[in-house]
DNA sequence: GTGGTCTAGACCACC
DNA sequence: GTGGTCTAGACCACG
């Protein structure tokens, strides 16, 4: 599992983390119960607090993304691919609907928010 | 000018204003000189604290946007339609990136990003 | 007499006034016993408020520099030259000791300030 | 770091911050990355208001001298010494030109200047 | 009437 | 513990 953080960003850490790996389980990238790493190892390699790191694995246990054994560690949900495109969907949507909502305040129509998307979607790193 | 703001967003109410107040100056809805209202009749009548309102022109005049004159109140910059392009393509493009960067690393293709570009635009309220 | 104000300036426009008449009068430009503008006429001509320069005027008065005749106008009041350099003096001090003090705590040292000075004051326009 | 205020001055107590901390960091006194003190502790030493420091600390993060990290705390930008310098110069003549202007609206010739400053300069406290 | 500054104190999110 | 936001209310200078 691979993530990675930015400590200045506005979007606070633990967020950074939810967002990562549940994309990473959504999109199918890691098993079903394949381990997630500890987490005083994840927080040490990415010197952060234990804490913080707790935060995002509650949040991922919460929404039904991962499961703790305790004792054990902490797994991958088994998803159906059914699951994985709604919550996609459902998270996508909730996210859209703001930033949308921003542009038009800002006095955009669709066809110019279409544009914009187009030119920046290829300069951006990911 | 017309101004109105949703205190139960989690966007910062200072920031509500500063966003609709400059996408009017930018697009040139507002005349150069014209006035701003009086932080005290603004804050009354969004029922928020004049502080609050000072904040947003605080953030308008260091961009450039407004200029104060003590004892007589608060007006509209003169920006050349040049100037005016400029800074909204400036501004948009910043929020713009960071959007679309979240949605690439949620994993999402162009073309999905614009299909529900399309679907949410027209739901959304403003 | 000639004045001209930046209303967007933060200095207040009173003090803009008394500045540079105070000036007139010490550099000796302005005779003893000549008249200054009436109130309501040099309000008129600057687009100001009458109370502002009436405050102005009040302040040249306190100082000794001009003074009233009531029904009459306003006047240059005479000064000795020991007079007009004392109080030139007094004036620039004054104000030196705080920018000078400014640019001590800026960490500048003699030499440096010096050094500006002469930079700046060629390519001020006045 | 050390800041130290005269609450009786005309200059505004956030601006005296803000002068005296940029200044520290523009000469390079602060390293980069250095926490900044907590803006409560800060306010309890001087015996101001913790929004007053905020304040000052607001102006630095948007001159990008500081940089905060939301529940660490506030640390000093990484400048290069190309950067301190244009900065600094920048800072001073902005300044300078002001007060120059200013003087010779007053009928100072560049010696006369130049003279007081140096008789100034030493009895100034700091 | 206008804005500029400062205050004390509250609640929140994050680490 | 950290900073971020918002509040109510005060006093001042300016016009």
């Amino acid at each position: 599992m691979l993530v990675s953080i930015s400590p200045r960003s506005s979007e606070p850490i633990y967020q950074q983390l939810y967002d990562q790996i549940s994309a990473q389980i959504i999109r199918g990238e890691l098993q079903a119960d394949a381990p997630l790493p500890p987490i005083r190892t994840l927080a040490k390699e990415l010197r952060i607090s234990v804490i913080t790191v707790k935060k995002a694995y509650e949040l991922l246990e919460r929404e039904g993304l991962i499961y703790t054994v305790v004792g054990r560690g902490t797994f991958v949900e088994e998803l159906s691919s059914a699951d994985r495109s709604d919550r996609r969907t459902e998270e996508l949507v909730r996210r859209l609907r703001e930033d949308v909502a921003h542009y038009k305040r800002m006095g955009l129509a669709l066809d110019e928010i279409i544009r914009w998307v187009r030119i920046v979607f290829e300069e951006v790193e990911s």
